[in-house]
DNA sequence: TATGAATGAGGTTTCATTCAT
DNA sequence: CATGAATGAAACCTCATTCAT
């Protein structure tokens, strides 16, 4: 059995090892530009190496986007649960937001890039929509628990959803590499205050 | 004087001819699956010819870019100013990006996986970055004049920019192509009312 | 007729402007590496006028050697008829070359690049070698008139032609840009004193 | 071990095989005119394959043209070495120079194309002058010692290794691909007589 | 006479993938 | 298990030349 489990965790280290490099290395380059030649120098490994390990380069992608979504979720349910009213359940989204995106800035944009590339949005779509989308309930659960206490309007959570899920995307998508993680939790706050009491200042209408 | 004037005319047609049948491609395939080749086909031209017209590739999505977005900005501008009260010109922005975004729903992706494509983003930035900042002025000045008028809340003026940009640009994004124009009106609607008016029922937070 | 004189004038000034820009052109970046639209640009003409003057790319390499080995020999015929001693004849070959070279350091590169270019040479050797040859017979007669008056030794005339041509190229070919035209000619005076008196010292051999 | 060396045997026998293709064609056809598709072609290998050796055109060529010239010289210094009288070991400089000729009469040719093609020949000088300049000083050795033991005259040393060089070059630039080997050792003799003893009768001058 | 526009043919290079060992 | 070697397909780009005006 020792001997079994010893390959298999020489296995996971090699996948781990490879998802890093591809990761970094599609981060860095962008998918197109990142050759399987490169992913294989940077993990110090022969290139038919990696295509016994993934049988191709989509595949290799897409572990590493799961991987990569993975983890921010996680991070991100971890992080609700762990606040006890709603409203600051609510307000932990985009906290939470920014600082995986002050530490992973290159890997959202690089999710952001193949979402919005034609010939791999269906791959990545057909993958991760309905992962994401299992995901994005959390946020909604949130939300709508929040309408329950009659904490915010009764808008289509549907919408809503989006509409907030956006502005946390936004963060990952419109900074700079050069904004620091101080100024992305500020910037978290005001997409708070915003998303929850709007900037005009008599609210008929 | 006429022949001089007639080339030029035919030059341009030729110039517009290439500059859709690469847009078009572009935005269907993404800039590293179009080839030069195929655009040449679309356009019903040898490639070469495209060579002839643009020192290359890049410089070709370059100007793809520069028309697009300089459209854009045009129909923005002529709208916002067409509304006489200041809430009115802040709302007719989504509204317009609704309008633009339901007409060239490829466009925008396309400059969005630009803008996150590492190898690209150089160049996008430093040839776009400026003139968008230059026109997100106009969005600034409309915030910044209902700041004066007190009709919004003193929040810092970039930051409630780039929001309200991020907002209306999340609709280019995050909407699937199946979405309607219609569909994408009513988003926007929602979008003025939040950012207007939050989604806290109690004001005080 | 002064119409047609005009004409005439005209289209020779047109031509040796083409060929000045071509041979610049030509013997800056070698006959690959320029193209036709270089040379175009250079003489500040349009593309197509190179071709209603020259037919080929080829027909204007063909010209421009021809002109700058017209120059040559004609130079060199005028300074060997001025010397009245068949030795200062023979001495002033070298030194015509020295001359030359430092002043058209380029095109004698130019020329030995093109004689020793597989696919050119045969253009190259068929149109030239019949002019060299002929021109090479000055020197020839100059050699066979020294052996005449028994300044030199009987060896082969042919050989001892080609020999002292080569020291001549020699210094068209082994020398680097850098060289100045004094220390040229200094390299003249040495091969004339070794052709001439060769290095040994005891003449038994 | 074994397989190892087999592999690295393998790989050498590759080498040379593309080695020899390309220097075949390019001495056949010159560098411009050669097509990596023509290489592989003759090396019936694929196109790939040649970039899987070599990372460029370019790269292929400086191999090429390092494997010619380490022959030559190789064969140049063992041919002085094997010879005991100083005045010998000169004269076998140009018989070693006329029968590597005659057997490789493309390369030299090639080598010199390659000299005075502008676009190369920083590229070749770079890499090759300092190789050749070293290699050359075997020659000026061999003049050194003939002017230590007072056998020639005390001319400045650099200047006549230059021009023995020429001597010995010339027979591989301006002889035609007919001469025999038999004519070309032939005019290294006179080479050698004129260059040691001179053309002129009476030594005084 | 002069030229802007157009192009076919061909060049170098890249790269995901396969395969034999 | 791991990999060095090989390659087909396709990409971008260049350029001599032609043609209509």
């Amino acid at each position: 059995m020792t001997v079994i489990q010893r390959k298999e965790r020489e296995r996971n280290a090699r996948l781990k090892l490879i998802i890093n490099a591809a990761s970094d290395t599609f981060a860095k380059l962008g998918y197109h530009k990142t050759s399987m030649d490169l992913i294989a120098e940077k993990a110090e490994l022969g290139k038919s190496t990696l295509y016994y390990y993934f049988r191709s380069k989509e595949a290799l992608l897409i572990t590493v986007l799961e991987t990569g979504l993975k983890e921010f979720f996680e991070t991100l349910e971890n992080r609700i649960s762990s606040e006890s009213s709603t409203i600051d359940k609510i307000k932990s989204i985009t906290i939470t937001g920014a600082e995986f995106f002050s530490k992973n800035k290159n890997f959202f944009n690089f999710y952001v890039y193949l979402s919005a590339h034609p010939s791999l949005r269906k791959v990545v779509y057909k993958k991760f929509q309905p992962i994401i989308y299992k995901k994005l309930e959390v946020i909604k659960n949130v939300l709508q628990q929040a309408q329950k206490e009659k904490l915010i309007e009764q808008l289509p959570i549907e919408e809503i959803t989006r509409i907030y899920g956006s502005l946390v995307m936004s963060m990952g998508i419109f900074t700079s590499p050069a904004t620091t993680k101080k100024q992305l939790l500020k910037r978290a706050e005001m997409i708070n205050e915003i998303f929850l009491n709007g900037i005009k200042i008599n609210r008929d209408n």
